[in-house]
RNA sequence: GGGCGGUUAGCUCAGUGGUAGAGCACUACGUUGACAUCGUAGGGGUCGCAAGUUCGAACCUUGCACCGCCCACCA
C-alpha cells in the first residue's frame, strides 16, 4: 500500500544504489554489437568542487538524452570523470595552508605541497561524484576518469610532444597576461574586463586646488583606476618645450621607450625625430611617427612602453626600440627603475610619480575617464601584460580542420545561433599560452640542456637520449619538422632509423626539468578520447568516437568546444561529437551569473533535500528552453514537486481500486470508449515527448508530460473511469482496470527520463502486483508508436468533457452550493448527443453533480440553459434564479459569441483573404461562423424563453 | 566598435504567420473514499514603441527605446 505522500528523502538513495547494484548505468551491457551506440563525456567537474546550480542543469539534461537514448535501446555511455583544475584547486589548497597556520607553498618545496593536494584531492575529490549521484545522474561510474591519472597524463604527454614535433607548439618570448597573485601566465580567456570609472579630477594652475600629494594617496588608494594623467615630457633640445602624453597607468612610464605620434597629425610633425627627456629616469627617447598613434584620443602624443603593453609592444617591433620590462613578478617595480622607484608595488609607485611629476611641474592634469582593466578571473586582480617565455599553441593552423568540421555540419551547435559565436573566435584565434608557473598540473615534458637545448620527450629517459644523440654530434632523433629550419639547435630535422643505443654511456651533463605545468584546459581539451583510453586502441574508443552529443554551458565553447575539436581533428582525425547542445546559464533573479563571491548561489542541494531531486530536474528541465537563460524561481520547484505527488496520488488511486497490470493486455483492443480515448492520448503524448526530445526541445517535451499527466490522466480520464470502477464486476471493469494501469506503466516511462527516481519507485511498487516485472524502469523500453489514435472516441469524450465542463461553470456562475444535485434536461439533442448522454450519464451525473438526466423537446421553464452543440442542456432551478443574473449571463455569452462571428465577419469581408487564404483557413472562418451563429440562435432562444416565464 | 539575446498576465517564463498560454500569486466555492503538496470555477495581457511586408503579425523586415551577455578596443 503506497503512502499518501511520496517522501524522495526516503527513496532516492535506495533506489540509487540499486540501479549501481544491477549495473545498470554500464556501458555496453548486454548490448554490445546489436545496439547502436550513445555517448556522452561529461564536463569534468573541478576534482575538489561541489555541485552547484550549473552542474544540475547540465547533468539533468544529460541525463534526461543518456535514459532517454538507453531506453531506446542504445548502447549508452555516459562517460564521467573530473578535472584537476591547475589554477582553482592549488588555489584552495593554498588558502587553506594559509587557514591552518602552515608554511606555505614556497617554503613547503614542489614536492611538499603536491603530497598536500593529492591529500586534499583523496579527501574531497569524492563530493561532486556523489553529488552527482544525488541528482540522479547515471553515469557509468566504473569508467570514473581524472584527467591526472596515468592513463590521461600519459595522453597529455603524447599529444605535447606529438604537437611539438610537428612545429605547433613552440617557446617563445612575447607579452603574456601576467597574474601577479598567483604568479602565472593566463590566456586570453582566463582574463576578464572590468570596467573601472575614475572620481576625481585635477588640472594643473589653478589657484583654488594646488596639488595635495595626500589628498591623492587618499584618492588613489579608494579609486586606484579610472583616471587619465597627462605628462609632459620636456624636450631634449629645449627643456621648456614639452610634449604632453596622456596615460592611464603613470607607473609605466618608467619603462617607456619612445613617444608616437601619427604620421599626419601636424601638430607634432616637426617634432617627428626629435628626443625627449624621460622625467624622473632621465633617459632620452625619440619621438616616432606611427599609425597606431590616435590624433583624437587623448593628446595625439602616446607613450610608449613596449614590455607592458600589447599595443606598444607591435609598436617597438615595427621601431625596433627597446623592451625595458620595469616590473617584477610581484607587480612590483623592479630594479631598472630609479632607485626611488625600486621594490614599490605598481599602484604605490603610481601615486608617487604622480606626486613626484607633479612637483616638477611636469603634471598638467588629471581627468576621470572610463576604461576597463583586465582582470585575472581567478585572482581578481589586474593582470600585467608581461614578457616572459611561455609556451604556445599554434592554433591557428589547429583550428582550421575545427571550423572546417562545423562549416561541413559534421558538427552541429544546437541552437544553431552559437555556430556563429565559435567561427568568430576560431576564425579570430590567437596562439594559445599553455604554461603555467603552478605547481599542480601536467608538468611540462620539456628537459633543458647545460646550453639552454630544449628536449621534447615522453619520460625523463627518453629526453637524455635524445640529449646524448644531439651532444654527440648525431642527428635527434625526434626533433621538430619544420620547412623553415630557423637554425635553432633543437628544431633540427628528424633523422629516420635506429635511435643510438646508449647503455653503457656516460653522461657528461645534466637535464632540467621545465617546471612549468599545462594550462588545465589543455588536459581537458583530449578528454573525448583520452577518457576513451587513447592513446591505446581500446575497444572503447573504436566503439564510441566520435561521440554523440556534448551538452554544455555557451560560456565554455572557446576553453573547452573549441578545444576539443582542434585536438580530437588533429589526433584522432575526426570531430570529437556530432552536436554540441548549448544550454543557457542558471542566473540569479537579476539576471546575474551566480557567484559565490556575489553570494546569490542557490544550491541545488539544499532544493534536493526540500523538494526531492525530480522536482528540482524536472524544473531544470521545464526551464530550459533554447536559447534563454534561466532565472530560477523556487515556486516553480514547489510546483514541481507538486506534481511528483500527484503522480505519486494517482498510482495510489489505482492500486487502491484494483488497476493492476495484466498480462496480454493490449491497449489496441479495448471496447470502452474512455479506454480507446486514453489509448490515443497516451500514444500521442509519447509521440510528442519522443519528437522533442530528439529536437532537443527539453522544454517542450517536460511540458507534454506535464499537460498530459495532470491536466488528462488525473483530471480526466481517473475521474471518467470512477463510475466504472465503482460499477459491477464485470467485462467494462476488467478491461478498465487494466487500461488504468497500462496508461500508468506508459506515464512511468515518458516520465523516467526526467524523474527517474518517482517513477522507479512506482515502477517496483505496482510490480508487486500482476505480471512480474522484467526489469527496473531504467532498462525498460520507451514506447513504442502504435496505432492507437481513435477519432470517434476523442469526440465523444470530448462532448462529454464540454458537457460537464459547461454545467460546472453555470453552477459556479450560479452560486449553486456543491453538494446540490440538480436534474438536467437535454433537450433539440441529435442521436449522436443522446446516445452518449445515454452512454456516459453515470459518470456527467457524477461529475457534473446531477440527480438526473432527462430528455425533453423543450426546456422546462425557470431553468438555466447551456447551449452544447445542437443541444439545450437545461437546469430547472426554479426558485433558485437570480432572473436579471441570468439574462445578464446569457447576454454576456451571445456577446462574445457576437464579437467571434464580427471577426470572422471582417476577415471573410475582405476580398482579398477570400481570394489568397488557404483554403482551409476560409474553411474554419467558416465553420467557426456557422458554430457561433448557431450558439447564438440557441441562446437567444433561451432568453426568450426565459423572459416568457418571467 | 562588432556580435548575440531579451522586452508577452502581479512574479518567473513558454509560445517563429491563422481563436494569446503555463507555473506561482490572486478571487469565490469546496474536505465528494487518490491527492488541501488537492479539486472546481474565475479575474487578470492594446504581446516595449513606430513604420513596413502580408489576405492575416506576439511571430517576418526596418528603425527606435530600454535591459542583459560575449568579443575587441580603450592615450
Amino acid at each position: 500500500m503506497l503512502e499518501k505522500h511520496y517522501q524522495p528523502a526516503e527513496v532516492e538513495g535506495r533506489i540509487y544504489r540499486q540501479w549501481e547494484e544491477t549495473g545498470a548505468f554500464k556501458a555496453g551491457a548486454g548490448k554490445r554489437g546489436e545496439a547502436k551506440p550513445y555517448c556522452i563525456v561529461i564536463p569534468p567537474p573541478n576534482v575538489t568542487g561541489s555541485l552547484h546550480m550549473g552542474h544540475a542543469l547540465n547533468n539533468t539534461l544529460q541525463d534526461v538524452l543518456v535514459r532517454f537514448e538507453r531506453m531506446r535501446g542504445r548502447d549508452v555511455l555516459w562517460q564521467p570523470g573530473t578535472d584537476h583544475a591547475g589554477i582553482a584547486t592549488q588555489m584552495v589548497v593554498e588558502r587553506k595552508l594559509a587557514a591552518e597556520n602552515r608554511t606555505d607553498r614556497r617554503t613547503m618545496g614542489r614536492a611538499a605541497f603536491l603530497d598536500e593536494v593529492w591529500r586534499w584531492k583523496a579527501e574531497s575529490g569524492g563530493t561532486i561524484t556523489n553529488q552527482l549521484k544525488r541528482l540522479g545522474a547515471s553515469c557509468d561510474w566504473s569508467r570514473d576518469r581524472f584527467t591526472m591519472d596515468e592513463g590521461l597524463s600519459r595522453a597529455v604527454l603524447k599529444v605535447f610532444v606529438g604537437l611539438y614535433e610537428k612545429g605547433l607548439i613552440y617557446k617563445d618570448k612575447r607579452l603574456v597576461n601576467w597574474d601577479p597573485k598567483f604568479q602565472t601566465a593566463i590566456s586570453d580567456l582566463e582574463v576578464q574586463q572590468i570596467e573601472k570609472k575614475g572620481s576625481f579630477s585635477w588640472t594643473d594652475g589653478d589657484p583654488e586646488r594646488p596639488f595635495d600629494a595626500a589628498a591623492l594617496a587618499k584618492a588613489l588608494k579608494k579609486d586606484p583606476s579610472g583616471h587619465l594623467y597627462h605628462f609632459r615630457y620636456p624636450l631634449k633640445d629645449d627643456p621648456t618645450r614639452y610634449v604632453t602624453v596622456a596615460t592611464t597607468r603613470p607607473e609605466t612610464m618608467l619603462g617607456d621607450t619612445a613617444v608616437a605620434v601619427h604620421p599626419e597629425d601636424e601638430r607634432y610633425t616637426a617634432l617627428v625625430g626629435k628626443k625627449v627627456v624621460l622625467p624622473l629616469v632621465g633617459r632620452e627617447i625619440p619621438i616616432i611617427a606611427d599609425d597606431y598613434s590616435d590624433p583624437e584620443k587623448g593628446t595625439g602624443a602616446v607613450k610608449i612602453t613596449p614590455a607592458h603593453d600589447f599595443n606598444d609592444f607591435e609598436v617597438s617591433s615595427r621601431h625596433n626600440l627597446a623592451r625595458i620590462n620595469v616590473l617584477d613578478a610581484f607587480a612590483r617595480i623592479d630594479e631598472s627603475a630609479p632607485d626611488a622607484y625600486r621594490g614599490l608595488d605598481r599602484f604605490v609607485a603610481r601615486e608617487k610619480i604622480v606626486a613626484d611629476m607633479a612637483a616638477l611641474g611636469l603634471l598638467a592634469k588629471i581627468e576621470p575617464t572610463t576604461h576597463t582593466v583586465p582582470h585575472g578571473d581567478r585572482s581578481g586582480v589586474p593582470i600585467e601584460p608581461w614578457l616572459t617565455d611561455q609556451w604556445y599553441v599554434d592554433a591557428k593552423t589547429l583550428a582550421k580542420a575545427a571550423i572546417a568540421a562545423v562549416e561541413s555540419g559534421r558538427t552541429q551547435f544546437v541552437p544553431e545561433n552559437w555556430t556563429k559565436t565559435y567561427f568568430e573566435w576560431m576564425r579570430n584565434i590567437e596562439p594559445w599560452c599553455i604554461s603555467r608557473q603552478l605547481w599542480w598540473g601536467h608538468q611540462i615534458p620539456a628537459w633543458y640542456g647545460p646550453d639552454g637545448e630544449i628536449f621534447v620527450a615522453m619520460s625523463e629517459a627518453e629526453a637524455y637520449e635524445k640529449a646524448e644523440a644531439h651532444y654527440s654530434g648525431r642527428k635527434d632523433p625526434s626533433s621538430p619538422q619544420r620547412e623553415e629550419d630557423d637554425g635553432e639547435g633543437q628544431r633540427q630535422s628528424p633523422a629516420q632509423g635506429a635511435v643510438p643505443h646508449l647503455q653503457g654511456s656516460t653522461r657528461k651533463f645534466t637535464l632540467t626539468r621545465d617546471e612549468d605545468v599545462l594550462d588545465t584546459w589543455f588536459s581537458s581539451g583530449l578528454w573525448a578520447f583520452s577518457t576513451l583510453g587513447w592513446p591505446d586502441e581500446t575497444a572503447e574508443l573504436k566503439r564510441y568516437y566520435p561521440t554523440s552529443t556534448l551538452v554544455t554551458g555557451f560560456d565554455i565553447i572557446f576553453f573547452w568546444v573549441a578545444r576539443m575539436m582542434m585536438m580530437g581533428l588533429e589526433f584522432m582525425h575526426e570531430v570529437p561529437f556530432d552536436t554540441v547542445y548549448i544550454h543557457a546559464l542558471v542566473r540569479d533573479e537579476k539576471g546575474q551569473k551566480m557567484s559565490k563571491s556575489k553570494g546569490n548561489v542557490i544550491d541545488p542541494l539544499e532544493l534536493i533535500e526540500v523538494y526531492g531531486a525530480d522536482a528540482l530536474r524536472f524544473t531544470l528541465t521545464a526551464m530550459a528552453a533554447q536559447g534563454r537563460d534561466i532565472k530560477l524561481a523556487k515556486s516553480r520547484v514547489e510546483g514541481y514537486r507538486n506534481f511528483a505527488t500527484k503522480l505519486w496520488n494517482a498510482a495510489r488511486f489505482a492500486e487502491m481500486n484494483g488497476c493492476a497490470r495484466t498480462a496480454g493486455f493490449d491497449p489496441a483492443k479495448v471496447e470502452e470508449t474512455v479506454n480507446r480515448w486514453i489509448a490515443g492520448e497516451v500514444e500521442r503524448t509519447a509521440a510528442t515527448i519522443t519528437a522533442e526530445l530528439e529536437a532537443y526541445r527539453f522544454n517542450e517535451a517536460a511540458g507534454a508530460a506535464y499537460q498530459f499527466v495532470w491536466g488528462t490522466y488525473c483530471d480526466w480520464y481517473l475521474e471518467l473511469i470512477k463510475p466504472i470502477l465503482n460499477g459491477p464486476d464485470g467485462k467494462a471493469r476488467t478491461e478498465t482496470r487494466a487500461a488504468a494501469a497500462w496508461a500508468l506503466d506508459e506515464i512511468l516511462r515518458l516520465l523516467h527520463p526526467f524523474m527517474p527516481f518517482i517513477t522507479e519507485e512506482l515502477w517496483t511498487k505496482t510490480g508487486e502486483s500482476g505480471p512480474g516485472r522484467g526489469a527496473p524502469l531504467v532498462l525498460t523500453p520507451w514506447p513504442e508508436a502504435r496505432r492507437l489514435e481513435n477519432t470517434a472516441a476523442d469526440e465523444e469524450i470530448g462532448w462529454v468533457i464540454g458537457l460537464i465542463t459547461a454545467i460546472r461553470s453555470v453552477r459556479s456562475e450560479m452560486n449553486v452550493p456543491a453538494a446540490a444535485e440538480l436534474e438536467l434536461v437535454l433537450s433539440g439533442a441529435n442521436d449522436t448527443s443522446r446516445i452518449r448522454a445515454g452512454r456516459h450519464g453515470d459518470l456527467i451525473r457524477r461529475l457534473a453533480r446531477l440527480k438526473s438526466i432527462s430528455l425533453a423537446a423543450e426546456p422546462p421553464k425557470g431553468s438555466v440553459q447551456i447551449v452544447v452543440g445542437e443541444a439545450t442542456a437545461a437546469l430547472p432551478l426554479a426558485g433558485h434564479i437570480d432572473l436579471a443574473a441570468e439574462c445578464a449571463r446569457l447576454e454576456k455569452e451571445i456577446e462574445k459569441a457576437r464579437a467571434e462571428i464580427a471577426k470572422v465577419d471582417a476577415r471573410m469581408a475582405n476580398a482579398e483573404f477570400v481570394a489568397k487564404a488557404p483554403a482551409a483557413v476560409i474553411e474554419e472562418n467558416q465553420g467557426r461562423k456557422a458554430d457561433f451563429s448557431a450558439q447564438i440562435e440557441k441562446l437567444e432562444a433561451a432568453l426568450r424563453r426565459l423572459k416568457a416565464a418571467g
